[in-house]
DNA sequence: CACTGGAGCCAC
DNA sequence: AAACGTGGCTCCAGTG
């Protein structure tokens, strides 16, 4: 029995109650797109698959592995590149094979490795998401579990299927996937999210001002001022695809605990990759860095000193002013957390979750500003389902994504929804919790009526 | 043959 | 001091 207090446990006892009943909706999928989905991903997937077999590379491969040959083992595939064909391998795995991950494997350069890779993304699509879609599917609905008692963090989980990882990201994948979720007869899909959910939440436990600013002002925005730093422009010259790297590949791994050597390496493999250019320009950040001295990334290790004029000893800079200046209250708040957990044994989240048992540092900090930025989503979730269920709608809530909600709604009550959903999490929340002290945003997409979760777009609320 | 850990990749 | 947090699923390769 893990110690709780009444206010966790009550919300625990309701969250489950609702998500049962978000089980029980299920989505609706349409399992004759699957169907043709499924055989139209399999036919590019052998055409790929006999593309590859004309280059010197895969003969190079039978040649070593004869009958064994298996096009998905990527260890085969490192072993060829790297020990048979003599390509520089810049990264091992912890028991020491060559890595075999999309980078490393990248890094040769081959157009083989491409289309291998692009093999191997839709043979992910074709068996984790197509086919397990369908598989789930009973009489056109799917009903994904959503458990409460599997995590750590007291964050919630999906599975059979995990309904939280569904493709986003890559726009061919995402089209191929989320096509399958249709919304039932007369209704839409709409999902609501919180805005930057996490950091919010974890400003009402930091309380760094610095924050609270950001998150205030609508003009300001971190991400966009740490892509500018890391890449030496002016605000307006940084652009989306470069705001987006600031975002996902310095602000997040730096609050979860990475560092500066590991940040600059891909930082700077993310301009050639993500082709990152000044604004409104043809100017690549290589170009650009160059002409404002840093002239390459730097080849110093994991324990020594990065020289002058190198990107590695620049995001260094960017690092420490990151947590010694821009949030160094934030960075205090780490300091103070992981002292008191370490002198008590436990931290009791701000939700009312008591956390015990042995926690590394970043868990110990993680860890409450995870969960609690979940409970905000459950809590919200439990109240907008009574709520409609008062209302006797006939839309239903059928999913959830850690800072989100997936609802089927029915045509005619898409206002009454997001007047539910605005009370909810813009009045009743920061009365049921009064810590939360920053103002909180939602935001909604709505995909047509009739539609699938693919064509989903934000709209006004 | 069943099982397991490692590796990889999908999401937030 | 150490070096990205929380999950789930699939496949391989090795074990008994």
């Amino acid at each position: 029995m893990r110690p709780i207090t009444s206010e966790a446990y009550k919300l625990f006892h309701d969250g489950s109650i609702a998500l049962a009943q978000v089980e029980a909706n299920g989505i609706r999928i349409d399992t004759d797109y699957l169907e043709q989905a499924i055989s139209d991903t399999s036919i590019k997937i052998n055409e790929i698959a006999d593309g590859i077999k004309k280059y010197k590379i895969f003969k190079v491969w039978r040649k070593r592995y004869g009958s064994k040959i298996n096009l998905d083992s990527r260890e085969q595939l490192a072993n060829v590149l790297f020990e048979d064909m003599k390509y520089t391998c810049y990264a091992h795995t912890k028991t020491g094979r060559p890595q075999a991950d999309e980078v490393n494997l990248k890094s040769t350069g081959l157009e083989f490795v491409d289309k291998y890779l692009r093999l191997q993304k839709l043979k992910k699509a074709r068996s984790t998401y197509l086919r397990n879609i369908l598989q789930e599917t009973v009489d056109g609905f799917l009903h994904p579990n959503f458990p409460l008692n599997l995590v750590s963090s007291y964050r919630g989980s999906s599975d059979h299927l995990s309904f939280q990882n569904i493709p986003i990201r890559d726009p061919e994948i995402c089209e191929l996937v989320r096509r399958a979720f249709i919304s039932r007869v007369g209704s839409h899909l709409v999902e609501i999210d919180f805005k930057g959910a996490e950091i919010c939440c974890a400003t009402c436990y930091h309380k760094d001002p610095r924050m609270v600013k950001y998150i205030e002002n609508p003009k300001l925005d971190m991400h966009r001022d740490m892509a500018a730093e890391i890449y030496k422009l002016k605000k307006r010259q940084v652009s989306h695809n470069t705001r987006y790297v600031g975002k996902n590949r310095f602000v997040f791994p730096e609050f979860y605990g990475d560092w500066w050597w590991s940040r600059a390496t891909d930082l700077w493999r993310a301009i050639e990759e993500l082709d990152l250019k000044i604004e409104g320009t043809d100017i690549d950040l290589y170009s650009h860095l160059e002409s404002m001295g840093i002239y390459e990334l730097g080849s110093c290790g994991t324990d020594e000193e990065p020289e002058d004029g190198t990107f590695q000893k620049h995001v260094r800079e960017i690092e420490y002013d990151f947590w010694n200046k821009r949030f160094k209250i934030y960075n205090q708040w780490k300091k103070d957390w992981w002292e008191a957990y370490q002198e008590d044994g436990f931290f009791k989240m701000l939700t009312g979750f008591i956390v015990a048992g042995k926690l590394n540092r970043k868990q110990a900090i993680n860890i409450p500003i995870q969960g609690s930025a979940f409970h905000w989503l459950l809590w919200c979730l439990i109240r907008i389902q009574k709520l409609m269920k008062k209302y006797k709608m006939r839309s239903m809530i059928v999913g959830q994504i850690h800072d989100s909600i997936l609802a089927d709604i029915h045509m005619g009550e898409l206002k009454e929804y997001l007047k539910i959903v605005k009370q909810v999490i813009y009045e009743d929340l920061p009365k049921h919790w009064k810590w939360i002290i920053v103002p909180l945003t939602v935001e909604a997409e709505v995909a047509p009526v009739g539609g699938s979760w693919f064509e989903k777009e934000e709209i006004k609320i």
